[in-house]
RNA sequence: GGGCGCGUAGCUCAGGGGAUAGAGCAUCGGCCUUCUAAGCCGAGGGUCGCAGGUUCGAAUCCUGCCGCGCCUGCCA
């Protein structure tokens, strides 16, 4: 809606620009300016040309601002300031543009967008700092989704690598157990947290007994020799954990097109042909001296603009094992179709609403749908792993894939940390240094953090406290229901507030408030108008019909209260605020204009009594107005992930 | 040492060339007989780390410095 006549503008004044002064390349800039009595849009545009014009801003202003000519749904361009011109749109053609819902269309342009995200390792419970991963990442493919692009959604289970190893390592040699009894356990409710314990013992056994690695090495060598009872055990533990990581996502609304595992990204040999393909090009060599002597490595010239001489990275391992990296690279690969092979797939199962979450095998085994191929892939990961991924890239690259490395984009995120408070809640031992800093790293070894579903719970506890004291005539059932998406939306809200590249210290008394800027308090916005609605037909009247009732006169009269039009504005901008932070991969952007938007109707409500007002006209407007807020804020929330629950 | 990021109100954070620097929390003071107060209104609170530079204009861009964090593994 907003950016449509935005639009308009642009084109009109470039458009002027280029026949008036013969410029090309004017970047018609448009603002949107800070204080709303200056009008709805901004152009500095004349402090651009002055230079050029060499005449001052302010006349060259007037000078646009006469000679424009109408645009339109522009209502007057006035001169400001030292020369800015602001727009004043039509306020009734606007309102009844809004009312008629004009192109809301999104173009589906492009070729498939790959979210990566998740990507837990399969051999604990999930924690915090997983959920701001997932939540970023689900809520960037909804935004991408929102403007109309396809989305595909992976989610990387690495279920051979070192920490599946060494849980293993616990229920083999240091407790030890049998299949069977492992088995049992893995079917039980709570694995995923008896795992989280089990490694924590395992590196704390490993710290006092340096020789106990060699357990770890037995049992990495078994996995990837893909047989025998450790092997049996690794995959026991790892389907077992990635089953609860997944329901413990799907609590939060979160879920995945395609598990690849990297137990067939070995089987398969996805990492041979990759390795072919890069010595092929030369993209990697095979050391001969130094401290690297015997591996095969990515010369640090190839990922980082000013390397040191002997600064390379290790591919293949001395004992011709591969890295991590490796096999990152043949992923990527993969991931464009460059890589020349495919999984094979199964149904790991089916969603209450037929969605399917499909998983890698290395045996064929039916239709599945088309994987991979994107145009574009995004990597949530977070940002201690940026030097990783421009190795990854920097493979691409050097095997002459450079358009697909340019879009090879490194979604990074900073890690959540634990506030001091947070820390002495948990009961974790702080050094004295550590006492005066904002934040502390939690650290999984240690079996140290919060976990994902013990906050959720808290969260639903928390929210069923406030639900009942307020609804305690509601069914139970409803109540629980209610608790859980006022829990959600909290949870999904505090992870998107912050901007990516802000270190979350996370806080119990922060994560757990439910007033000010907080997803219940997007929520009960919603819920309010919905109200309205709803105890307007519970007197039995009908909505009336807004598109006759209200024409464009109509509008403008009543947005002619600048209160109605600022929130009438505010509520248009939702698929401009969508496609914006979908543009700059800002999900926090979404988030601020959910709350703001939130604040205009708050406000609204309060000075409104819509059932109220005696006037006909005015009563239409300000439910059609309380009708259209509702559907934008749904829509946002959407996006965000978060529900608007029946009453709160 | 090198790379990336951060430093804005008491606290947590937005803003990242443009008009009078914002929000939430906390503090203080108001508003429930009205569509639910998880709300609304108001007040106090700022050397935008420091110093230079770029220009009509700098919290924003550049350089240097100071402080903090992460990364810099034949772990992932």
């Amino acid at each position: 809606m907003f950016h449509q006549i935005e639009k308009r503008i642009r084109d009109a004044v470039s458009a002027h620009v280029r026949a008036r002064y013969g410029i090309e390349d004017a970047e018609a800039a448009v603002e949107e300016p800070r204080q709303s009595s200056f009008g709805e849009l901004a152009m500095p545009l004349a402090f651009q040309l002055a230079k050029k014009l060499r005449k001052a801003p302010k006349a060259i202003a007037a000078e646009l601002a006469s000679e424009l000519g109408a645009i339109e749904g522009v209502a007057a361009l006035e001169v400001a300031g030292n020369g800015y011109i602001n727009v004043r749109l039509d306020r009734g053609y606007y309102g009844r543009a809004a009312l008629e819902g004009a192109g809301e269309q999104p173009s589906a342009a492009g070729g498939k967008v790959i979210v990566e995200h998740t990507n837990i390792n399969p051999n604990k419970a999930a924690h915090i700092g997983h959920l701001r991963n997932a939540v970023l990442g689900d809520t960037f493919a909804r935004m991408l989704r929102a403007t109309g692009r396809q989305v595909e959604v992976q989610n990387y289970i690495d279920n051979t690598g070192v920490q599946v190893a060494d849980v293993v390592v616990g229920f083999h040699y240091l407790e030890p157990r049998s299949i069977e009894a492992v088995r049992e356990l893995a079917s039980g409710d709570w694995f995923d947290y008896l795992c989280w314990d089990l490694y924590a013992r395992v590196s704390a056994h490993y710290k006092d007994h340096p020789e106990a690695v060699r357990w770890r090495q037995a049992t990495l060598h078994a996995i990837e020799a893909g047989d025998g009872e450790l092997a049996e055990l690794a995959h026991l533990v790892a389907d077992a954990i990635v089953l609860a990581h997944l329901r413990t996502m799907r609590r939060l609304g979160i879920t995945y097109d395609v598990l690849p595992r990297e137990s067939e990204i070995l089987r398969l040999q996805f990492w041979a042909t990759a390795f072919e393909q890069l010595k092929e090009r030369k993209a990697i060599h095979l050391e001969t001296e130094g401290k690297n002597a015997g591996c095969w490595v990515m010369p640090g010239s190839a990922y980082s603009g000013d390397a040191a001489e002997d600064d390379s990275k290790v591919i293949v391992r001395s004992d011709g094992t591969v890295t991590y990296v490796g096999k990152d690279i043949a992923y990527q690969l993969w991931k464009f179709g460059l890589l020349g092979k495919d999984f094979h797939y199964r149904p790991l199962f089916r969603e209450d609403n037929g969605h399917v979450v499909w998983v890698s095998t290395h045996m064929p085994s039916g239709e599945a749908p088309l994987f991979g191929r994107g145009s574009e892939v995004y990597n949530v990961i977070d940002s201690r792993q940026s030097y990783l991924q421009d190795v990854v890239t920097a493979g691409l690259r050097a095997l002459g894939y450079n358009e697909q490395a340019d879009k090879s984009v490194h979604f990074s995120y900073e890690m959540v940390a634990l506030s001091p408070r947070t820390c002495v809640e948990l009961g974790i031992e702080l050094s004295e240094e550590d006492r005066k800093r904002p934040y502390v790293e939690v650290s999984g070894r240690k079996g140290l953090g919060v976990k994902a579903d013990d906050l959720i719970d808290k969260l639903i506890e928390n929210a069923e406290v406030e639900v009942d004291s307020r609804h305690p005539e509601a069914p139970e059932e409803e109540r629980a229901r209610v608790a859980a998406q006022i829990a959600v939306g909290a949870l999904r809200y505090f992870m998107l507030k912050y901007t990516r590249n802000t270190v979350i210290a996370f806080d119990f008394q922060e994560a757990l408030s439910f007033e000010g800027d907080t997803g219940p308090y997007v929520q009960y916005a919603a819920v309010r108008a919905r109200n309205i609605l709803r105890k307007y037909e519970e007197r039995g009247e009908r909505l009336p019909g807004f598109r006759t009732a209200l024409d464009r006169e109509a509008m403008g009269r009543q947005l002619a209260s600048e209160d109605f039009w600022q929130l009438l504005l505010a509520a248009s901008k939702a698929d401009t605020a969508i496609a914006r932070a979908a543009a700059s991969g800002e999900p926090s952007h979404a988030a601020r204009y959910a709350f703001q938007l939130a604040q205009a109707f708050n406000a609204f409500y309060h000075d409104y009594p819509v059932i109220h007002e005696q006037d006909p006209e005015k009563k239409t407007f300000l439910l059609w107005m309380t009708d259209y807020f509702r559907s934008q804020l749904d829509r946002t929330l959407g996006v965000l992930g978060m529900e608007a629950p029946e009453y709160m």
